[in-house]
RNA sequence: CGGGGAGUGGCGCAGCCUGGUAGCGCAUCUGGUUUGGGACCAGAGGGUCGCAGGUUCGAAUCCUGUCUCCCCGACCA
């Protein structure tokens, strides 16, 4: 659990004045200004202390939402045996992209870039019949690939963290349900984060099957292209109950769009946007049931291969991500739900006795209050302050001034609209503890 | 993997063509003046110029090799 309020005087922040020459896309040079990452190597990244709270708020929500749509957390290892990989044939058939190398007695390992394979053997190693069925696991962990060319920060990184559940299920309709259950938990992910996730049909690539979607947050630095019917945009597409409308609604990935002989969208209704990709579902059948060996037994006695559907979030992708869709000229935006710190708190005379005095009240108040507070208490100018704040992006400022104490200068800004309010250190208190 | 570009104090860059022992801005440290939205003055610390080899009296600079990073394209959470 991270700490709920930190002195800046005591934390781990560089801040970045100037925007490294590395960095291409905004949501990568503002995660370097910002002090949420550093870059050890090409898409692979540490996360500062910033960056991992960040981290861990999108974490949190895709956990909140995996189990309220009854999906069950586990955690499997980054490190796979190739003979797992053997099992499916994909040990073969992946390429370049799967990291493979030897331990100490020659046994072939390898980094996982997905773990179909191995859900599958755990889920096969316990479940004995039709009982047993449906089930949805999920971990969030690491994942490697290593892609021929890493880019955007962490939204292109070798090295990402991911949320991938798998679902169990004794036949085709109870799989849908499951589908359908997840796509479900996916438009609550991305509302509850602040952003709008379009989903759309998307081709299935290498992991197969015969369903997919993509979510897609619109982006003109997005890396794919999606065609979609104007009508969507009418669509609250952070309504869980709107999968119904938004199936039936043109949306599609452009790979799989040039596929469509005859688009049932009139071209004046066809609009096309840039996206990035956040979530991926795909139901895929028996496709890993059938080569690892998965099978229960059925209401009549007799062995049944369950169906199965997997269901990514790129977890590390969306800090990039909600950058993209959240910020301005100054800074990061964060939307509330997954800000580092609820507010900053800006003491703008440190060593005035009185000013101290009021900032370290609200400080301990806010704390108490279990508000995640970040109070800069360094001795710098009051400008530099605000600015590291802007670039920040908390999505509250309580500015303290010298004459705090006095019933003075205490201003409570809001990130997002800008607008500052100048009131009580009661009342900006009772605003932010509201 | 094909094409292009770049490695010089923490960050951003200049110097390289025309070899002579490294410079600027920001950041950092000290002292002072300051303090209501990226302060000012004075001083200081910090770089074997990615690495290896070669040419030369002398290499950041020229030559060879090598590593790393970035961009464009083809591929993907």
């Amino acid at each position: 659990m991270l700490q709920s309020a930190m002195r800046l005087s005591q934390y781990f922040l560089p801040l970045l004045k100037e925007t490294p020459a590395d960095a291409q896309v905004v949501s990568h040079q503002l995660m370097l200004r910002a002090g949420l990452v550093r870059q050890t190597s090409a898409g692979i990244y540490a996360w500062l202390p910033i960056g991992l709270r960040v981290l861990d708020k999108i974490a949190g929500i895709v956990r909140r939402e995996q189990n309220r749509a009854g999906a069950i957390e586990l955690l499997m290892p980054t490190i796979q045996p190739a003979d797992l990989w053997r099992e499916s044939g994909r040990f073969d058939a992946y390429g370049p992209e799967m990291l493979r190398f030897t331990d100490r007695h020659d046994r072939e390992m390898l980094y996982g870039p997905t773990n179909e394979e191995m859900i599958t053997s755990i889920f096969a190693g316990a479940a004995r019949s039709y009982r047993d069925l449906p089930r949805t696991l999920y971990h969030i962990q690491w994942k490697f690939r290593d892609e021929v060319r890493p880019r955007f920060g962490v939204m292109r990184g070798r090295e990402f963290l991911m949320k991938d559940a798998y679902s169990f299920d004794i036949d085709e309709e109870g799989a849908k349900a499951s589908y359908r259950a997840m796509f479900e938990a996916y438009l609550r992910t991305f509302a509850a984060m602040g952003l709008k996730a379009v989903p759309v049909r998307a081709p299935t690539g290498p992991i197969g099957g015969d369903m997919s979607h993509e979510f897609h947050i619109l982006a003109d630095t997005g890396e794919s292209e999606i065609f979609y019917d104007a009508a969507l945009e009418d669509v609250d597409i952070t309504d869980p109950q709107a999968v119904e409308k938004l199936t039936d609604i043109y949306a599609m990935e452009a790979e799989e769009h040039e596929k469509v002989s005859d688009c049932p969208v009139p071209p004046e209704r066809l609009l096309s946007r840039r996206g990035i990709e956040v979530g991926h579902i795909f139901y895929f059948g028996t496709k890993y049931s059938e080569s690892m060996k998965l099978s229960v037994q059925g209401k009549d006695g007799k062995p049944v291969t369950p169906q199965m559907g997997s269901y990514g979030i790129g977890v590390s992708r969306l800090v990039g991500g909600v950058i993209e869709a959240c910020h301005d000229e100054n800074g990061i935006v964060w939307p509330e739900a997954v800000a580092p710190f609820k507010v900053g708190v800006i003491n703008l005379r440190t060593g005035d006795a009185a000013c101290d005095a009021a900032c370290e009240d609200a400080y301990a108040k806010l704390e108490a209050a279990g508000v995640e507070v970040l109070y800069d208490d360094r001795d710098e100018r009051g400008g530099a302050k605000f600015a590291g704040m802007d670039l920040l992006g908390l999505p509250w400022q309580l500015v303290i001034g010298p004459k705090g104490v006095a019933g003075g200068f205490v201003e409570l800004k809001n990130r997002k609209t800008g607008e500052r309010e100048e009131l009580s250190p009661e009342s900006a208190l009772g605003k932010l503890t509201a």
